[in-house]
DNA sequence: GCCCTGCCGTCAGCACGATGTAAGCGAACC
DNA sequence: GGTTCGCTTACATCGTGCTGACGGCAGGGC
């Protein structure tokens, strides 16, 4: 796998990379991030290993940033053992599991290969659905030929019900793959990013089940 | 599918016991395991539900050691609303899916169905009687090649109909699936949605057994 | 720094489908 | 023919989903 290090100390640093690199991960270490780099590091990697506990404390907003791009690199973070809300803020902000320092070198890489494992059966290139053709790995979407401009959450949704075409996804589901688990929110917010999507998209695509949750197409 | 339900509440163990059974799954349904349980219980069961909330804190233990022995039996978790961190820890651990509690029932049908098909090899198992084509775990209903709307209750009726194809099943029994168990009603609202459904599916595929119930197909 | 733009979450009003009940009608059984 | 049971339709009510609008917020351009 190609990952991606944030660490900023050089002892640590120095000694993960060359375990990761030693059991077969190209690794690449950096010591910190800025906004410009953000959009750079993330598309190519397999996994990113965050360390939340940056000097500048940018980390869990570059996870945000990242997110909120619609990035969906699998991220671990590491932090202190006594950070608790920052390793839950963490996982709200979209990471994906968590290692507390100092942990076993074992232990990550078991935890590196489950979080691969679970997103890499992807063999999914592009799904068609009538007019509708939605490139998951390219993130990009077309009706009828013509290309569609969607936001973080709107994606968020339209690619949780592609998953399963035909399928019934309900609300909680969709709910789930717009916040992270956690997150509960007393709101209709599935509804309106189902409605704008219809808006954007052919109407007739997302298809309701009343009182269960929605399916892409047929019926 | 055979199930296997490990709940510590007794209440809430009794609910989806029930729920599971009324909707044709062989429930067995545990308070508590213990190591030498484990191995006993893991093999003849399609799918376990496991709590991870358990009070002596060995959902997670008996998750590990299932997989450490090397048996794949599609475990779903359940976990309460603010455990993020445990439910990372079972999806780590081996755990096909999870549930937020409180989980809504049919919800609960959904994941187990997708998460059986997913194992058992027989990814759509469709039950056919004449035109009709019934595909309970994606909700979907066909007559003669074209798809059909269905209400909740309408799907609550017929599902419970293709549990049994040639059976009889009582009016009583078709309550039950329409309302909760106790909740005993004064109309003739299971004959008013058998006859919705006649009008929607061919009408020759539900049978009435006058003075006793109806039955799905051949006479 | 300041303004502008786009995205986000929430809310409230509206519209429509689903639901349960009742009543009239037809069929089956005696 | 009378009675019982089931079928169908109609209807009022209720719940749910849909959508437009708004304020907050963050990011980018200037």
């Amino acid at each position: 796998m190609r990952l991606l290090l944030v660490e900023d100390d050089d002892m640590l640093g120095q000694a993960v990379r060359d375990h990761l690199v030693a059991n077969g991960h190209a690794t690449d270490w950096v010591r910190r991030l800025d906004a410009a780099e953000a959009a750079r590091f993330a598309t190519p990697y397999d996994v990113i290993l965050l360390d939340l506990n940056l000097p500048d404390g940018r980390g869990l907003e570059f996870l945000r940033s990242l997110r909120r791009g619609g990035d969906t690199t699998p991220v671990i973070i590491t932090t202190a053992m006594d950070q608790l809300s920052m390793r839950i803020d963490g996982l709200n902000a979209g990471a994906d599991d968590y290692l507390i320092k100092p942990f076993d070198l074992g232990e990550l890489l078991a935890r590196l290969g489950a979080v691969g494992r679970r997103y890499a059966g992807n063999p999914n290139p592009l799904l068609v659905i009538g007019p509708l053709e939605v490139d998951a790995p390219r993130r990009v979407v077309t009706v009828a030929g013509r290309s569609v401009e969607l936001s973080a959450r709107e994606w968020a949704v339209l690619e949780r019900l592609a998953q399963h075409p035909g399928t019934l996804v309900s609300k909680v589901q969709l709910e789930d793959a717009l916040f992270g688990f956690g997150d509960e929110v007393e709101s209709n917010a599935v509804e309106v990013y189902v409605s704008r999507l219809r808006k954007k998209l052919d109407a007739g695509v997302i298809h309701t089940v009343r009182g269960l949750g929605y399916r892409l197409a047929p019926p």
